[in-house]
Order: structure tokens, then sequence, then C-alpha cells
RNA sequence: GGCCCCAUGGUCAAGAGGUUAAGACACAGCCCUUUCAAGGCUGCAACGGGGGUUCGAGUCCCCCUGGGGUCACCA
């Protein structure tokens, strides 16, 4: 019988959802659900130095947005309690001293200014700086009295130095490195806290975590980790390392260079399940040539054999692209309470019918912070370039728009029940008995009554989101302006 | 620079020795049409290079090239 998969998410908290980050806990997730297993979160908080207020928070309610619920975690606790490593402090310790009595470690009393200076020549002879060991040797009695004076100490991991150390990796396949490589890295910091090298280990094991996911970038260190478990004689767990998600140059995605975080593409009107979509793409494919899918439907299908291995560039217009497809499955009804908060801010005129106005925009729509550019017409009528009466492919001319204009007046005018059937058909009837095309009425309307030469929906629509008086009054103008041009000119 | 990894259209990617080398985004064109969308159809476009292995290589091996990662008391 296997063991029960087990993954974990493990960030370190700084406030700032990378886009990496996220996709990593969405596999963490989709691996330990696609198996019936548990998703664990863990926070790495070792480094006191980048304590950021608030920054746990930005991880909970990202993973709930996403609906990734996780297992057990700090705030819902679990059998493997705490589940903050700054909360775990003293469960470290005692495993480094352990590895010491094993030969596996040694107490290490290097000043940083030692340690830089020895960098520092190193890289004058251009040459890769690595631990001297300069306290490897130290004796018992030199080590006893430095600690018993309180000298300020960090204690390191003994890399064997011939041979190699070999793993496995689903993704990736066989790793072999020269343990000559391997620097005697630190378990411990001065200020007793484990790193990360020493700290994810320790609790993957004690929290039996099967199946290790994270980025490429720890492939050159799983090695270490590796002789690590096997100095405690542990099980070595499934390493699952993720190819990096970079930008279109290939460049990695950085906070320092302001690249979009998970909540800034929220902020940019992108859907929680458009992002999940994309990203869950992005280094995986399913057998199928499917390409939407929901949270539940990746939970079913997800294997770790479709990982690739490649990088992959985060392309918005994909993005983009799934966002659309998010927003028209929406019923007019969910679409409109999504676009609400934008349409309030940009239609002040309180006259005019949201709802309608975000049925127009609902397949225009691809991002959610476009809409206020597109609506600006509704509030109130700018001075346009009568120029724009004048369409090739529609066949108007100033002349014939003033035409149209004129002769749809009275007969918008006379609708009693103002709607846009009522005003469809009375403007139709009015085209056949002109005998023109239905572009040669309804493109110099829509221009007069809009100011614009694009909008959302189309002359019909917008006249009856205007309303009647509204619409009488932008086409008088339009007439107005069309019959003073047209003097001037004559 | 050392070490590790990667390499199919501009991008995401199928492909697990024999295929007309899928599909999607983007782009272009056409249709529909009251603008713009949406929708439908069509098109453009790829195995980085060189050696092997094999009857046969995008698929396996080697070299080169290119890209990325990593070399902290950060994670």
């Amino acid at each position: 019988m296997e063991r029960q998969v087990r993954t974990r998410f493990a960030p370190s908290p700084t406030g700032y959802m990378h886009i990496g980050n996220l996709r990593t806990a969405l596999y963490e997730y989709l691996i330990a659900k696609s198996q019936n297993g548990k998703f664990i979160l863990r926070i790495e908080d070792t480094d006191q130095e980048r304590y950021v207020e608030g920054a746990v928070d930005v991880i909970y309610n990202t993973l709930e947005l996403c609906g990734m619920k996780h297992d057990e975690g700090p705030d819902i606790g679990g059998p493997y309690a705490p589940y903050v490593q700054s909360q775990r402090k003293d469960t470290y310790l005692p495993y480094a001293l352990e590895l010491i009595e094993k030969g596996h470690a040694y107490y290490c009393f290097c000043s940083k200014e030692r340690l830089d200076a020895l960098r520092a020549e190193c890289e004058k002879k251009n040459q890769t700086f690595m631990y001297d060991r300069h306290c490897l040797n130290l004796s018992k009695e030199e080590i006893e009295e430095k600690l018993r004076n309180k000298e300020p100490y960090v204690i390191r991991q003994k890399m064997p130095r011939e041979g190699t150390t070999t793993f496995e990796d689903v993704v990736y396949g066989t790793i072999t490195v020269d343990n000559s490589t391997l620097e005697d890295q630190i378990l411990i910091k001065s200020d007793g806290l484990p790193t990360y090298n020493f700290a994810n280990v320790i609790d993957d094991h004690l929290m039996n975590i099967t199946h290790v996911v994270r980025g490429s970038e720890y492939l050159t260190s799983t090695p270490k980790y590796n002789l690590l478990y096997e100095a405690f004689g542990w099980e070595i767990p499934v390493y699952v390392h993720l190819p990096l998600i970079v930008k279109p140059d290939g460049s990695k995605i950085s906070k320092r260079k302001g690249d979009a975080s998970f909540e800034d593409l929220l902020q940019m009107g992108y859907l929680v399940e458009a992002i999940i979509n994309y990203i869950a793409l992005l280094g995986w494919s399913p057998d199928t040539n499917q390409e939407i899918f929901t949270l539940s439907e990746l939970e079913k299908v997800f294997n770790i054999k479709n990982i690739s291995k490649s990088p992959s560039a985060f392309d918005m217009d994909k993005l983009r692209w799934f966002n659309a497809q998010y927003i028209r499955a929406k019923t007019p009804e969910e679409f409109y309470e999504l676009a609400l908060p934008y349409l309030k801010k940009s239609i002040t005129n309180k006259e005019i019918d949201l709802f309608k106005v975000s049925r127009l925009l609902h397949t225009r729509t691809e991002v959610l912070t476009e809409i206020p550019s597109k609506v600006g017409f509704f509030n109130e009528l700018c001075d346009y370039d009568l120029n724009i009466y004048v369409h090739k492919k529609m066949k108007t001319t100033l002349e014939n728009s003033l035409n149209s204009l004129k002769e749809a007046l009275p007969v918008l005018e006379g609708i009693q029940d103002w709607n846009e059937t009522s005003i469809h058909d009375s403007l139709i009837a009015l085209v056949e008995r002109l005998g023109i095309k239905n572009g040669q009425m309804l493109w110099p309307i829509r221009t007069a009554i809009t100011g614009w030469e694009v909008t959302p929906g189309g002359a019909i629509e917008i006249a009856d989101i205007l309303g009647k008086n509204e619409t009488l009054r932008r086409i008088r103008i339009g007439i107005e302006r069309l019959e003073k041009a047209l003097a001037a000119t004559e």
C-alpha cells in the first residue's frame, strides 16, 4: 500500500505572490488532489530580516481566492503543527547536533568578516569561493571553550570530498554532481534559526511530505538535501522540480523589476479562474486538446508525467484570451456583477441602465479594466470630427448622413414606447421607404448619438439606452452641425 | 567562470524511430454585419547547427551553439 500523497506549499512571506510561486502552489495542490492526497501550507519564515507585516495574509487570501484549500496549515492546524517555521525554532537544533554526532556536520565560528575577506580574495583570483573548512578540525576542547565563551557560531554540513551524489527527479530524470562542488553549507545560523536548506529537509520529513515540489532553481542544491536525508537515514521524497516561468524576453520574473504579481493581475482586470487556467497550462499539458479547465477538472486530469522541462514565457496575450473566454462564459447577470464597479466609476449619468450597457460590453470585454474607456459617450456628447460621418463601406457622406438624420428625427419622435424593438422596426421601415442601405441610416445615427467612431453596440441599442429625449437631442445637434458645415462649403 | 538543466512556428505546446510535424494564442484574409466585437472559414509560420546509430531520426548518442538556473548566516 502506497503512502498517502502529501505535498506542501512552503512560501516565504514576502507579501508578493510571484506568478511562478502561485503555479508551484497550484501544481502542488493538483498533484495532491489528483491522487487523493493532502495539500499542506507551511510558512518558511526563518529569515527574520525579511519579515513583512501582513505577508501571511496575502498567502491565505491567494489560496482562498484560487480555491486551493489546504488540508493543514497555520490557520487551520493539523497533526504536524505548528506550520510556521519560526514557531518550530527549537526542533531544528537537536537534529543538527545529531548530525555533528554522526560526523556529518560541525561547528563553525568563522566571522562574517573572515568569510567576506575570503570571498573577496577568491573573486580577485577569479575562483569560485567555497568555505575553506577552517573550523572543521577544531578540537573538542577548543569548541567547548568557544561555546562556553558564548562565541557566535553556525553549524555547517560536512560534505563528502570525493565521489558523486545522484538523485532522481520525476521531471528532469537522473542528476549527478561531483561532491567536490558541494559547499559545506550552513544548517543553523548564528541567530539559532535554521537555514531554508536545513529546515525544509527536517520539516518535509517530519511532516511526512511525499512529493517535494519546487522551482528548478533548487535543482542544484538538491544533492545537498539528499545527503542530509541519507545522513539521517530518512526516506528520500519524490522530487518534482518545475521549469521556470520567464518573461517574453527570457529573463526571469522579479518583484524588483516591477513584474506583475497575482494581485497585480487581479487589479488589471483578470479573473482568478483565467489566471489559474492559464498558468496550469504553462509548463503542463493535458493528454487532449482541451484548453479550458476549471480547478476541479484539473484535479482530475493533472499528472506529473506531462510536466515539461523547458522554461515557458508568460504571454499576456494568451492570458487575455483566457480571460475573454471566461468572461464570455458568464451569464449576463454574472458579467453585470463583474462589470458593475467599473461601470459605476465611469458612467455618471444616472439615466443610463447599467445592466443594458453591460450586455453591450459582454462580448467586447477581454479585461475588466478596459470597460471605462469604452463607455464615455453615455455621459455626454463631446465635440467630434464631422468626418466620421463619412464611411466608405457604409456608403455614407456628409450629405446623405444629414438627410438620414433629418428623416429619422420625426420617425423617432413619433415612437411612443421607446425600446429596442420599436426603434428597430421604425428605423428599418424608414430605410425601406427611402430605399437606402441599413448602414446609410444607422451609421449616421450611431455617429450622431455617440460622437465616437467606434462604440460597443450599434445605433439601435445605444438609442434605447440613451433614452428618447437624449437621443433626439443628440440627433438635432448632429443635424445642426452638418447643416452648418455643408453650408460653409457651398 | 565552474557546476547543473533546457532546446519543435513570434508565444504556449502535441509528438515517446516510420505523421501531409497536431492544437491554441498572436498575426493576415474572407464570410456574417448598423461601427467595434463575438461567431464561422481560410491562410502565414517550426524540429538551432554538425556528426554519428539505424533500412529509416524532431524523436537515441556525441560535439558545438544558444538560452536559463545556481554558486549567501535568502528562500
